[in-house]
DNA sequence: GAGAACCACA
């Protein structure tokens, strides 16, 4: 003990541990407050976190507690140890906190051997030993911790329950998560919020929408984190319209919302794309003094990219306090889908002077940026250095970025020398880049190499046959098209239609290929024969060998297909007023004839035209297109 | 003494 003496901080935990066991409310002579001494090297100071203060009244939980922010191992298994010697380690409450600050540290071997060695073992026990396994993955020891603990006849409580439920999610296993459901139906355990919302986010992390949907109806109340888990749900789920409504609801209810909801709220209106919500979810951050922290932030940064306000995105990113890898990577993926590759590479050197490293994703954001705005022997550089430079290894989403940058370059022979030299498991994204680029390049035989290989993958995705049936079509092999199309036939696959939404006035409109069941039906027609007429005296021929259409489906008006997309830019021209950019969304690539409709249609009408299309977005200005025009 | 939700690329 006299060895031990020398340690401040170990004597004086020890001590207080050893008081606790006699009395709690004396006080004891400690050292004085301040820095500690590091038993383990005294010129390092103890990581105590800053409101880890020694006071005389003394508080045994509290000293436990103060381990909470100590993020040093080895001095908790000093400690450990010292409660051990001091005869402490029998209080059921003692024991508790230490498994429970093992399990916080991820030291689940520690704790799991002193739970093994505990011979008094309470709820919380078991809880503390199940969450722990759950939070670091070990679902195998997660799952027969709790087998065990039913086997030992303890009875289900809302502690346990929702770490065997999280660990259901992570693992995506549906059946184990239905399994538990029952088990808790079938206890007459009174659910309360926390079960419930993890069951709810259970069945929506396993795509089981419906279910957690019925469970979410019917709960008598929700707290945040059920609405949470809600609004995040549906908009993963693709339906994004539903996460606003219930935002909506729940501001009705008179519901507090905090950051977390407010990331799910901001993240649904980033896949509904529309700007004039965008403004308003921003709007009701700004009114009700949320701080925008490197995750709300960051979330905002992405949500006005991917509605169209590429200058809005950086505002906030320039605005924002402190940024991390993930809200640096967000700004540079924005420019890059912006069509803005230069923007996303100055970004770069930026981030690094503010010592932020890049990660796997900040390079697919730069290489793809350098791949949609044509910028070769950047992009070729970056490839290099990532590894050479950063440690960060190439994977297959590189290597696309790559074969996609160098093959719309018309670098195809280097494109497919990439491929061969691949180490990486390959995937349909990497020959999706390499057909891709073959059409725009006319290369017949490797396209056929490429598609090969992706029907051999996805032979159900009807998108692949398109693309080659494009390819042939553009070298005018039309009896090889009609074998896609047959092809096609036979295996009972269809192209799916295409549909463009735009944005007027805060209201979506929608669109498809000759619709006609718009209001405004007949004078969108109207206007498309008046462009048809001024784009063909500007020199416009309309392309129809791109795109594997449908012939029938579709209605000529004047010169022109009538494209969802240019049924609805004819509409936005109609609906907007002049000087008003006009906001297009579609579900399918602006390729071919429509890019090149777009890019006339924005000369003689001198409109800003922005196109998001998936997850880029096209701004057309005065004939000119952001991305490079590959088509 | 133990508890659930959130951000980037493709």
């Amino acid at each position: 003990m006299s060895k031990l003496k020398k340690h401040g901080f170990l004597v004086s935990i020890s001590a207080k541990l050893r008081f606790f066991s006699s009395s709690t409310t004396a006080a004891i002579a400690l050292e004085p407050h301040g820095h500690e001494q590091n038993p383990m090297n005294p010129r390092v100071p103890m990581q105590m976190g800053p409101d880890c203060q020694f006071t005389r009244s003394v508080d045994p939980k509290f000293f436990i507690s103060s381990l909470l922010s100590c993020r040093n191992i080895f001095q908790i298994r000093q400690v450990h140890a010292q409660i051990v010697a001091g005869g402490t380690l029998t209080n059921l409450i003692v024991a508790n906190k230490l498994l429970y600050i093992y399990a916080l540290h991820k030291a689940l071997t520690d704790a799991h051997a002193l739970f093994n060695g505990m011979k008094e073992r309470d709820s919380v026990s078991w809880s503390v030993m199940v969450g722990g396994f759950s939070k670091v993955a070990d679902f195998i020891n997660c799952f027969e911790t709790f087998r065990e603990f039913i086997r030992c006849g303890m009875q289900l409580d809302s502690y346990t329950l929702p770490f065997v439920i999280r660990a259901c999610r992570d693992r995506k296993d549906i059946v184990m998560g239905r399994l538990i459901h029952d088990i808790v139906l079938k206890s007459g355990l009174d659910i309360d919020q926390f079960v419930c919302a993890a069951l709810v986010d259970m069945y929506a992390k396993c795509k089981v929408i419906d279910d957690a949907r019925q469970l979410f109806d019917q709960m008598p109340t929700r707290d945040l984190v059920t609405w949470t888990v809600m609004i995040g749900a549906c908009a993963e789920s693709g339906n994004a319209n539903e996460s606003w409504d219930l935002f909506e609801r729940m501001r009705g209810e008179g519901v507090v919302l905090d950051n977390t909801a407010m990331v799910s709220v901001v993240y649904a209106c980033a896949k509904l794309g529309s700007i004039h919500k965008a403004r308003l979810v921003h709007d009701f951050l700004t009114r009700n003094k949320f701080l925008l922290d490197v995750i709300l932030g960051t979330a905002v940064i992405d949500m006005y990219a991917k509605c169209g306000s590429i200058d809005s995105a950086r505002e906030i990113f320039d605005r924002m306090r402190q940024k991390n890898v993930i809200s640096w990577s967000a700004m540079i993926a924005a420019y890059g889908y912006h069509g803005q590759g230069k923007k996303a590479l100055d970004l770069f050197p930026m981030m690094l002077s503010s010592r932020v490293l890049p990660n796997r994703i900040t390079f697919v954001s730069l290489l793809y940026a350098c791949s949609h705005t044509g910028l070769v022997e950047e992009g070729l550089r970056l490839f290099s250095s990532m590894w050479d430079d950063f440690a960060v290894r190439p994977d297959v989403k590189h290597y696309t970025c790559m074969v996609d940058l160098l093959g719309r370059a018309g670098r195809l022979d280097e494109a497919l020398k990439l491929i061969e030299s691949m180490s990486v498991e390959k995937d349909e994204g990497l020959w999706g880049a390499l057909l891709g680029a073959c059409r725009i390049h006319k290369n017949v035989d490797l396209a056929e190499m490429a598609a090969k290989s992706l029907l051999e993958r996805q032979p159900q995705n009807p998108g692949h046959y398109v693309l080659l049936s494009n390819v042939y079509a553009n070298a005018g092999r039309w009896q090889d098209v009609a074998k896609i199309r047959d092809l096609m036939t036979r295996r009972r696959l269809k192209k799916i239609p295409g549909w463009t939404w735009i944005e007027v006035e805060n209201k979506i409109h929608q669109f498809s290929v000759g619709d006609s069941t718009h209001p405004q039906s007949e004078e969108i027609y109207r206007m498309l024969v008046t462009l048809s007429e001024k784009l063909e005296l500007a020199g416009y021929i309309p392309d129809t060998n791109f795109e594997l259409h449908d012939v029938d489906e579709e209605v000529k008006v004047g010169n022109l297909y009538s494209h969802s997309e240019k049924l609805a830019i004819a509409f936005g021209l109609i609906a907007t007023p002049e000087g008003t950019h006009i906001r297009i969304m579609k579900n399918l690539r602006v390729c071919g004839d429509c890019h090149s409709f777009i890019k006339h249609v924005s000369a003689i009408t001198r409109r800003v035209i922005i196109v998001r299309d998936a997850n880029r977005f096209h701004h057309f200005e005065g004939g000119a297109c952001s991305c490079r025009d590959y088509w």
